[in-house]
DNA sequence: TATGAATGAGCTTTCATTCAT
DNA sequence: CATGAATGAAAGCTCATTCAT
C-alpha cells in the first residue's frame, strides 16, 4: 500500500499521479509499465515516486482498492427494482449495473481489467482478489439451483467460469465500443446498448438453439414484466 | 515476414530457431520477449537473427502462418463422421477436433494465445488474423438460421463473439489443465475431458436455465444417437 | 563535530541517534553507511540529522571521541596492580584492559575499528587521532630502552608499528571471537582467553624462534654471513 | 570469470580496461567500485561491460587470477640462494620477494588488498583465495617446529596470525611508503629498506625484549608469579 | 528548531539494433 | 551470408542533500 507521504499530498496532485497511473496500466499493462513514464506524465520527479509508492505493483494494488471502493460505493445507491428476483433477474441486473460502472470509471476498470484479466493469468500475485467474486457467483449458482432455477446436473464451477467469462466479455465489449462514445455513460444506458446486453444474457440463459419453448416467446414475456 | 535467408536455411537449424522462438512467446508474451535469449537458446549469431527476421514481431507473424498451416494439415485429414450435422453438431465437433490439435501442439498454441487474447487485444497488429475465423462463424451461424437450427432473432455477432469466447475458454482452461498430464494428448480425448467439454457446449446451446424441455432429458437424447 | 543543535536535545533522544549510528556504521562501514537508515532507525526526521550534522563524517567523528572518552573514563578507574612494571609488563596489562573496554563497548569498537583500520587507511581524514596513540607508545618505547628492556638497536618506529598492528589483531581476533559469547565480558575475562592474549603477547616479546642464545648475539650473527 | 568476448580483445583495450578497473578498485574498494567510471576510464560502451563481464565481481575475480599469475611467473625465475634455509630464513626471503613483487605491481596489489584484507573480512566471498595461503603457513611452522627452530608449544594457528599480519603489515607499509617514490622498485630493494625488513622480520623472530636466557626459561619464570 | 517532501544524479543491468569483418 | 562486438537508451531503484513550512 502506498506510504503515508502519499495521502498528505494535495489531492490535486494525487490524482495527476493516479491518472498518470492508470492511463499506463491501460496502455502497457503491469510488466510493461514504466515508471520513468508515469513520473514524467505526472510530473513528479523519480525520487517523489519511491517516496510514495514502494514500488509499481503497490501502485497497482492501490488501483484495486479505488476501484474496490468506487464499487462499493456505486452499488450502494442502487437496488434491485424488485425484491423478488430469481438468480438470472439477478445476474442480469448485476451486469447492468456493472456495465453502468464500467462506463462511469472507464480508464480506471480497463487499466484493471487489462492486468487482472491478462497477465494476472500468468503470474499469481491477486489471485485472492479473482477468488472474491467467484466465490460469491458460486454461491448464486447453489442457491438457483435449489430454487429450480438451475438445472442441477449443471456443474457449478463450470457456470461459474462461463458466468465470469461472459460478464468480461460484454464488459470489453462495451467497453471498446463505448471508448468510441462521446457520452459513454449515456451510451451504455441507451435502449440500443441495453438491449444487446439483454440478447448476450438471454443466451447464457435459453442458449442458442431453438427450441419448442420458443425464442421469441420467452424473449417477449420476459420483457413484459 | 521471414527474409528469404530464413528460408534457405536447413530444415533442422530452422526448427531450432522456431522452437526457441515459441518457448520465449509462451512463456514472456510478445513484448517481454528477448531476443537476446532467443538466440542464445537457439544457438545463432544474434546478427543472424536480424538477417532472417525483420525484428520480434516479425517471428511471431512466421508463428502464426506455422500455426494455420499445422492447423489446416490437422482438419484435412478428420471428417465430421456424418454429413447430416447440423450447426451445433458441427461446432462441437469443431470444438473438440480443435482441442486435440491443441494438445498435439500446445507450446505453439500457448505461445499465440497468450498473446493474441492478451496483449493482442490491446494493439491492433494482428486483426486481420481474428477476422477470418469470425468470417467463418459468422457464415455457420447465418446458414443455422437458414437451415431453422438458431433463433432469427438472434444477433449475429454477438453470437460469433460468444462462440469465439467459449472456445477460448474452453481451449484455455483444457490447456492449463493439460500441461500438468503427461499425455496431453490421451488426456483430452478421455471419456471424462470429452464429457466436460460437451457440458460446457450443451450450455452454449440450451443455456443455463431449466425448461420444461428439461436438461437431463435432451442431455441423455443427444448422447444416445 | 555535531552542531550545538545536537547537544541541546534531551539525552535519551541523543543516545537512540547514536546507537542508530554506531550499529550503521559497524555494519557498514563509513562509505556505505546510508543516512537514510540511521534516521530511520533512530526515529529522527530526515531534516534534523541535517541540524545536527554535517554529514556522515560528522557523525563518525563524533563516535570518535564518544569512544576516547569512554575509554578514559575507563581506564582510569583502573590501575596496574604494581608500581613496579617493566614496559612489557605495562603493555600486557594495556592491552588486556583494552580488551575488557572492548568487551564492555563492542559495537563502538567493532564500528570504528572497521572504518579506521580498514576503510580508513586510504583516506586520511582521521590521521590525528591514530597519531596520539602512536606518540604514547613511542614514549613508551624509548623509555624501555634506556631502561635496559628492549634492544637499543631496535627501530622505535617500527615497534611502534608492531605493537599497533598486535594490538589491533589481538583486539579483532578477540571481538570476533567474542561476538558469539553470551557474555562476552566474562569471556574476555576468562583464564582460557587471557591465555590466549598472554601467548600472543609472549611471541612479540621473545619471538617465534627457540634459542639459548642472546639478542645481539644472534643479530651479529646473523647479518655477518 | 570473464566471457570469451573479453579475451578475444586486442590486447591494448583489454588492458586499458584492466588498468581502469584495478585504479577503480585500489580507489574505492569492491562495494563502492563504480561500473561507471571504469567504463567512463576505459573509454567502452556502458553496455559493453556486460559483454566483458558479468559484473563487478566477476573484474575482480579476474583480478585475482592476473595476480596469482603473475606472481608465479615471478617467483618462478627467483630461487632461494641456499638449499640449507630453515624456517625463518625461508619466510625472510619469500616476504622479501613478495615485497619485490608487490613493488613491481603495486597498483594491482593495491587493489587486491584492499578488497580481500578489508571488505574481504566482512563478506565471504573469497574466503578460499586466503584459506591457501594459510595453509601453507600452517605447513611451514609445523615443520619447523618438528626440525626444532620454532618452540613446540607455540600455538600454530596463532603463530600464522602473526605471520599474515606480519606480512601483511610489511606490506601496506613498504607500498604506502614506496608509492611516493619514484622508482619503487629500486626503493624497495636498497639497502635501507632491505634492512628495515630484516629488523621486522628479526622482531617477529627473537621478540622486543633484550634477553641472555632463553625461550622456556622466561615463559615458566613469569607464569610462576 | 523540527519536519519530511522534493529532487536529480547516480547506481547496476538488460535491451534491440547496427555494422564492420 | 554469418558473425558477434559495439552501442546508448532505458529499465527499476537508492542516495545525500535542500528547503519551505
Amino acid at each position: 500500500m502506498p506510504k503515508p507521504t502519499f495521502f498528505n499530498l494535495p489531492e490535486e496532485k494525487r490524482e495527476k499521479i493516479i491518472k498518470a497511473a492508470i492511463d499506463e496500466f491501460a496502455e502497457y499493462g503491469l510488466e510493461n509499465a514504466s515508471i520513468n513514464r508515469i513520473v514524467a506524465n505526472s510530473g513528479i520527479a523519480k525520487g517523489s515516486f519511491y517516496q510514495y509508492f514502494e514500488d509499481k505493483q503497490d501502485v497497482f494494488r492501490y488501483l484495486l482498492t479505488v476501484l474496490e471502493h468506487e464499487k462499493m460505493e456505486y452499488f450502494k445507491d442502487k437496488h434491485p427494482e424488485s425484491r423478488h428476483m430469481d438468480a438470472f433477474e439477478y445476474f442480469r441486473w448485476m451486469v447492468k449495473t456493472g456495465m453502468e460502472f464500467n462506463s462511469v470509471y472507464p480508464r480506471l476498470v480497463q487499466a484493471i481489467s487489462r492486468v487482472m484479466f491478462n497477465e494476472g493469468l500468468y503470474y499469481q500475485n491477486f489471485a485472492n482478489v479473482r477468488e472474491r467474486s467467484t466465490q460469491s457467483l458460486q454461491a448464486l449458482i447453489r442457491q438457483a439451483i435449489q430454487n429450480g432455477e438451475v438445472d442441477p446436473s449443471v456443474d457449478v464451477d463450470l457456470a461459474v467460469m462461463i458466468m465470469e467469462t461472459w460478464s468480461n466479455t460484454i464488459s470489453s465489449y462495451i467497453l471498446n465500443e463505448g471508448m468510441k462514445q462521446q457520452d459513454i455513460v449515456q451510451w451504455v444506458r441507451s435502449a440500443e446498448t441495453q438491449e444487446k446486453i439483454d440478447k448476450l444474457l438471454y443466451v447464457m440463459e435459453y442458449g442458442l438453439r431453438r427450441t419448442e419453448s420458443d425464442f421469441a416467446k420467452n424473449f417477449q414475456e420476459r420483457n413484459r414484466l
